[in-house]
DNA sequence: GCCAACGTTGGC
DNA sequence: GCCAACGTTGGC
């Protein structure tokens, strides 16, 4: 099957492409958005690509390369009472939030702003860029992210 | 820290 | 099922 590619967002205080590149691999917890949780069930596949990206910091802006290693399964955090993604409505039987576990390809060897997205008409119709969105997980095509590589050479 | 925009919640 | 209130997101 054909792979997807992904532009996924994650604030760098909390998990950053440095964070990743250390780990290795990592699985992708806290999204609590069930637009997301449906694109990790139903499209997010072993063998996808994706774009790591850092928001809501000084330098926002695409940063790295990562590869889909793995399915989205039940997010552990959101049984952890302790975790401040804990949800007491979700069950182990019927857990209500999934992560995938993402490994690190490369970083960038520079950041790709979101300016400089934003002047790109390669990324004129991409929901990131849109007013009021709230994804954090955003599908791209293949020519936007082979697009986004380019620019982070 | 501000604030616009959106998603979620919960009373009715 | 409506919708107001509230919480969250995320760029600036």
């Amino acid at each position: 099957m054909k792979n997807k590619y992904w532009l996924m967002k994650c604030e760098p205080s909390e998990f950053s492409i440095d964070d990743l590149e250390r780990a290795g691999e990592y699985f992708w917890d806290g999204v609590r958005n069930y637009q997301v949780r449906n694109m990790f069930r139903d499209q997010m596949r072993v063998g996808d690509k994706a774009i790591f990206y850092h928001s809501s910091t000084k330098d926002v802006g695409a940063v790295g390369e990562m590869e889909i290693i793995k399915q989205a399964t039940p997010d552990p955090t959101q049984f952890d009472s302790k975790s401040k993604y804990f949800d007491a409505k979700s069950t182990t039987a019927n857990p209500r939030w999934l992560g995938p576990t993402v490994s690190f390809v490369k970083k960038f060897n520079h950041l790709v702003s979101l300016e400089e997205i934003k002047n790109d008409s390669t990324f004129s119709d991409l929901a990131l860029i849109k007013r009021g969105n709230r994804l954090s997980v955003i599908e791209l095509s293949k020519k936007q992210y082979e697009r986004l590589i380019k620019l982070g050479k």
